[in-house]
DNA sequence: ATACGCCAAATTGCATGCCAGTCTTATCGT
DNA sequence: ACGATAAGACTGGCATGCAATTTGGCGTAT
């Protein structure tokens, strides 16, 4: 490579990994914290060149992403970041609502004392930011109570496919974050699942956590509406 | 390349995809079909000389399929078929259930006529198989049936996410189906189901497909049981 | 002035070559 | 004879070069 290694934000923490492995990670948190939007198209060489690598690793790890559904291929033209049709992210929240009730009917019955003390910590920062009106730090707080959920199963299935969902989602997800009085009804929902799963209750935790991602998706569905009649038409991808 | 495209088993039907996609495709159904058994070890080079291809799309559709967690990574010892522990196939089925418990209740209020007599056709091919005790014509209708529910429940989110883990799981099941009055108790929750999509009773369909595939967990489960008293261990993977 | 067509630049897809790490085998030493 | 170590073959990982296809622009003709 002529330009070599030379990339401004590189040298970065965990090289032990294979590049392509690296590479697709990186992509995940960038898509994850919104810094590649839905619909952004990924140029393989510009992402080669970004990571110091060549363009075998990055087209391997577009083609896993591409596996995930997280990006699509639209041919020769190249790929882009999924772009959710409206349908779809409802069909995606139901599909969440699902998973993670399941999660928390086996955390229920599976949860160890490390993951107890983590999700307690996790639930005290939610709060914390909540009553900050600190978006960032309450989403960033939110995804690890969910994924405490998610490991306390200890599902190694379900624990997969509620990462791979939850990426594909987590763009709009943190969009319903900056609905006005999401976090604060977040807080009593998110204790009442808390408190269902140390208490062994796997039918009630199923429940509440049901509702409460369902709650996610209707308001999601709220959001969209104030935005179509704001005008803001270009966060909706496809109407159909 | 020097062999160039001489293989023996080639002329490909679609050859109209990219080659990495069709690589992607014929693994999945070489794996789908039992050609491929878990544990198998996948050779780039084999591969790309079996499929007439170069290494490089070879390596892109195991990447996907890594992705997907049908293959899975042993650092430098290559690809191998992922191979699933006893407890990683009782939760894979519990996913697999609540999944497809979802996709029949949105079936019962989405599913269109032309899917309507796609699933009475399936139906009465399982039942006739069934009746012949034609255990591969049944595996090959049963999977018709789910798949066309899967469909039917016009979800494109929870339909991938369902043939990723039917796929991930087919292995398995295809050895439950060749166990003792398996086909015939499939039947009747088969037609089950079935009547309560009809009926638009989303709650009833749901209920049913999911006591249905949890059965066949607890089958799977006989079967293991049985495996192990029958000192055939090597169908076991980890037993952990 | 607009529309159609052709040419050029860019971008994806595939192939091949090289390198690094690992597993195997053979030889040497105890 | 057995074990350990080193050398060689094998396999996966990465980079780069080449071919094919699409896109955008420019020129010409109507």
């Amino acid at each position: 490579m002529k330009s070599s290694l030379r990339s401004v934000a590189e040298i970065p923490a965990e090289s032990t990994e294979s590049l392509s492995a690296n590479v697709v990670h990186r992509l995940e948190v960038e898509i994850l914290k919104g810094q590649r939007r839905p619909g952004d198209r990924l140029d393989e060489r510009q992402l080669a060149e970004q990571f110091g690598v060549s363009r075998t690793p990055v087209r391997e790890a577009l083609q896993r992403l591409a596996a995930s559904g997280l990006v699509v291929s639209r041919g020769r033209q190249g790929l882009q970041v999924a772009q959710l049709s409206l349908a779809d992210l409802l069909d995606a929240f139901s599909v969440a609502a699902e998973l993670e009730a399941l999660a928390s009917a086996q955390a229920a019955r599976r949860i160890r004392s490390e993951q107890r003390t983590r999700l307690e910590a996790a639930h005290e920062v939610c709060a914390a930011a909540a009553k900050a009106r600190d978006v960032d730090a309450f989403y960033e707080a939110n995804l690890e109570f969910h994924e405490t959920i998610s490991v306390a199963s200890h599902n190694r299935i379900l624990h997969d496919e509620l990462r791979r969902l939850t990426v594909k989602i987590s763009p709009y997800r943190r969009t319903i974050t900056y609905q006005p009085g999401r976090m604060d009804s977040s807080i009593p929902e998110h204790g009442q699942v808390m408190d269902a799963i140390f208490r062994g209750d796997g039918a009630a935790a199923s429940q509440v956590m049901r509702a409460h991602v369902t709650l996610l998706g209707e308001g999601l569905s709220d959001l969209l509406h104030f935005l179509r009649m704001s005008g803001d038409e270009n966060i909706i991808a496809e109407l159909t």
